[in-house]
DNA sequence: GAGTTTGAAACT
DNA sequence: CAGTTTCAAACTC
């Protein structure tokens, strides 16, 4: 009772406090809203914490991946469930995959919301794996700015509150529930229902799976109290500025979750926006109503998409977290007396409407998270998903994007195309079944959501919208976005493998090929999901490492998502070391390079030139610690960077010098965590977390968590790159600085990650006069 | 945009 | 494990 969060949310609290389920969840509640933390770094501890569960393959990045494929999980999942039509809710949906997607960047994303003012009153999600009913609410201040005329100019952003739900739960009870609404209110029972109707299919099967995935996936905050029939299954509070505290749910609680049948949901941001919204917004009542009501008044906030509460939550309170209430359903029968309930009168229908709009609002808040993410947009080019988030994602995406996309925020997503490609929300409308073929994936989701939530911005975007567009053809097919995004999107030309083999990137990367894909025969599509999660395992079969992120930093490296996160230690390295001869490994033909790290004593290149450091052990040139530093996906950006200053310098200069440091940064931002399998940071946008391909998969379909858990968590090696570290950690790891040829100095990549910012600047400085091998290497 | 180069992936 | 082939990206023009 006593927890901090109160101190937080402020007066939605009280409201909150007043229940039952509110007293419960404080006596379980070991979620203990965490404050100062900056998202980012949330997520570096968290994903770091716990070693890539999800996928079977090491991604040492993917820890934070991962927790954010949660949280686009949820957000899916919620999507799913929640098709609204509103065009409030697409801007809600678009800011809650915002949210989910950028947890990373959620700086970024919190000054787009601020910019974008979308505010989220509320979102209550009933999710029921068994009976689990979602019933989000949105107030209709939920609208938020976006553009529709309801929307309340007050940016949500600025109050900042992103919510995200998670739905899990099967969206039969939902759409029950939507049926009663429709019975009392036939007219916001319908939409509802159509709402429902999308996630309806998914629903049943997924529920469950997204218990386990989100318990296994531990990220989410989601438990359930299996006797309390209304109990929550999760809150999660957080204050936008503290980003963490999702995490630091008590495993107990976690675990409980796994009982639970219902899903949690989640949320919240919340603003003073928010509240205003909530204000506005008037549940209906009925006995639903409570519930609703608490969620829509208390939204259980979820600090998933915490923003930098630096940038954002600075303005607002940002106490307040939603909360997000979720009934709970114990039988299924129980679900379908919700179903009942929510058909009781005026509460049922309000609560339907409410509910529906709830629903809708939740997308809205994912998509609202999305805004913030939007000036991530840009940054977040690389974010991948994986097949798995995609799968689930792009049923959320598409239920988001079209919120988005009326948000126009959307677009901005960056790369995450793939809100873009979202098509329109009208998609989700249109297609409830993808959208039940999500629930599945969205239980994988909740496993690959985070990987999502990073890759998400781009490569999960555009899984998305394959999937919505395969899934739904109906859907329009993605809207296209933003030019800028458009750039992520790029993927890969496969005219001979079919899309099914590393050669292909999309593949390797364990993501869907999308629209911009130029491949032929392509077989690497949701459609085809089998048969490419046979190949996936074949291939694995043969190496288990073999959709790994091919450059492995160091733990070191986990950056914090904000600022330096990126860092990668120097200790990262190209997985099996490239076997360049003709390249110097100056080009991008050589995977090191290209990941921007520097060979390593695995390599057996020739004539190794590397920039970001040579396998002769000989320090990199200046620039090289700086790549080495961002994730992958930064990595790419960076390299490209590098690349060009290399085209350009090199042609003078040596290509070491190339490199800048600040592209990475700038990557970074964009895409923390991921990498790609690949390490192909090329595409760019691409940077999807690699999640371990296995897992993905088996998430998708299986959507159980544990496997995939198990299947990460035999592959060590890729979580953590220790072994590799060593060498050039140590290398890295003491402050080296390096001059690159064209007299800058660079400190070691690992510098980077170890040492604070202020290393970097230090990068920047100029030595000329220093040697371009520093003597500082301690290879030899 | 076509053609070449390159090196990883796949195959033997 | 080594050698060869296939493949698609990267690169050049």
């Amino acid at each position: 009772m006593d927890t901090p969060e109160r101190n937080q949310i402020g007066t939605s609290i009280s409201k909150f406090e007043d229940s039952p389920v509110f007293s419960y969840i404080n006596n379980l509640s070991p979620i203990k809203p965490v404050k100062s933390v900056h998202i980012t770094q949330t997520f570096n501890s968290l994903s770091f914490s716990s070693p890539p569960s999800v996928f079977t393959s090491p991604h040492v990045s993917f820890h934070k991946e991962s927790r954010f494929l949660k949280g686009h999980n949820f957000l899916d999942s919620s999507k799913s469930k929640v098709s609204s039509d509103d065009g409030n809710k697409d801007c809600t949906n678009e800011q809650a995959i915002t949210n989910a997607g950028h947890l990373y960047n959620d700086s970024n994303d919190l000054r787009q919301c601020t910019d974008s003012a979308v505010s989220i009153e509320d979102a209550s999600v009933e999710a029921p794996c068994e009976h689990t009913e979602f019933a989000i609410e949105l107030p209709q201040t939920l609208k938020y700015d976006c553009g529709s005329p309801d929307c309340h100019p007050t940016p949500c952003c600025d109050n900042e509150t992103v919510s995200v739900l998670i739905l899990p739960g099967n969206s039969a009870s939902v759409v029950a529930y939507a049926q009663d609404a429709c019975e009392n209110n036939p007219t916001e029972g319908e939409v509802q229902l159509q709402e429902i109707s999308q996630v309806e299919p998914k629903a049943e099967g997924a529920g469950c799976d997204w218990e386990s995935l989100i318990s296994n996936d531990t990220d989410l905050l989601i438990f359930n109290s299996p006797n309390e029939p209304e109990a929550f299954k999760g809150l999660i509070y957080k204050s936008l500025d503290s980003t963490p505290e999702f995490y630091n749910f008590p495993p107990q609680l976690l675990q409980s979750s796994n009982n639970v049948q219902n899903m949690q949901i989640v949320e919240l941001v919340s603003s003073s926006s928010q509240r205003e919204t909530e204000d506005h917004y008037q549940p209906g009542a009925a006995s639903d109503q409570l519930e609703v009501d608490k969620t829509q008044h208390n939204h259980a906030n979820i600090a998933l998409l915490a923003d930098n509460p630096n940038e954002k939550m600075d303005n607002e309170p940002a106490s307040t977290l939603h909360r997000g209430m979720r009934r709970r359903c114990l039988d299924f029968e129980m679900a379908g007396h919700q179903r009942k309930n929510p058909a009781d009168g005026s509460s049922s229908g309000s609560c339907m409407s409410q509910s529906g709009k709830k629903i809708a609002d939740n997308d809205k808040h994912l998509l609202t998270i999305k805004r913030s993410g939007e000036s991530q947009r840009c940054i977040l080019p690389g974010i991948g998903l994986h097949l798995n988030a995609l799968a689930k994602t792009s049923k959320d995406y598409k239920n988001v994007k079209p919120e988005t996309l009326s948000s126009g925020e959307q677009i901005n997503l960056s790369s995450s195309s793939s809100s873009l490609h979202l098509p329109t929300t009208s998609q989700e409308h249109q297609h409830p079944l993808s959208i039940s073929a999500s629930s599945e994936r969205d239980m994988d989701l909740a496993q690959d959501g985070l990987q999502l939530a990073e890759d998400g911005s781009q490569a999960s975007a555009y899984l998305v919208s394959e999937e919505f567009n395969q899934n739904s053809p109906k859907k329009k097919r993605r809207k296209l976005e933003p030019a800028g995004e458009i750039e992520a999107c790029k993927r890969c030309n496969c005219k001979k493998s079919k899309c099914l083999k590393l050669y292909c990137e999309c593949f390797a990367a364990g993501v869907y090929c999308i629209e911009p894909c130029s491949c032929q025969d392509c077989f690497n599509k949701p459609i085809h999901e089998d048969t490419v999660i046979a190949t996936r395992k074949q291939i694995e079969s043969r190496n288990p490492l073999a959709f790994a992120p091919k450059v492995i930093r160091s733990l070191d490296s986990v950056p914090e998502i904000g600022e330096e996160s990126n860092k990668t230690p120097a200790s990262s390295r190209h997985k099996r070391g490239c076997n360049c001869k003709k390249s110097s490994c100056l080009k991008k033909y050589c995977e090191c390079y290209q990941g921007g790290v520097g060979c390593s004593i695995g390599c057996r290149c020739e004539g190794c030139k590397n920039a970001f450091g040579r396998k002769d052990g000989s320090a990199p040139i200046g620039i090289e610690a700086e790549p080495g530093e961002e994730t992958e996906s930064c990595e790419k950006s960076v390299v490209d960077k590098a690349l060009q200053k290399t085209k350009i310098q090199n042609k003078e200069v040596d290509p070491d010098s190339a490199f800048p440091a600040t592209p990475l940064r700038f990557s970074r931002q964009l895409v923390p965590l991921s990498f790609s399998s690949k390490g192909k940071p090329p595409r760019s946008s691409s940077f999807l977390t690699t999640i371990s391909s296995s897992g993905l998969y088996t998430s998708q379909k299986l959507g159980k968590p544990t496997i995939l858990r198990s299947q990460k968590f035999e592959k060590p090696s890729q979580s953590v790159p220790d072994d590799e570290v060593p060498e050039i950690l140590h290398d890295n790891a003491s402050p080296i600085v390096k001059t690159s040829p064209n007299s800058k100095r660079v400190s070691s990549p690992q510098c980077d990650f170890g040492a604070s910012p202020s290393r970097r600047s230090s990068r920047k400085l100029i030595l000329q006069s220093i040697p371009s091998f520093p003597s500082l290497t301690p290879h030899h």
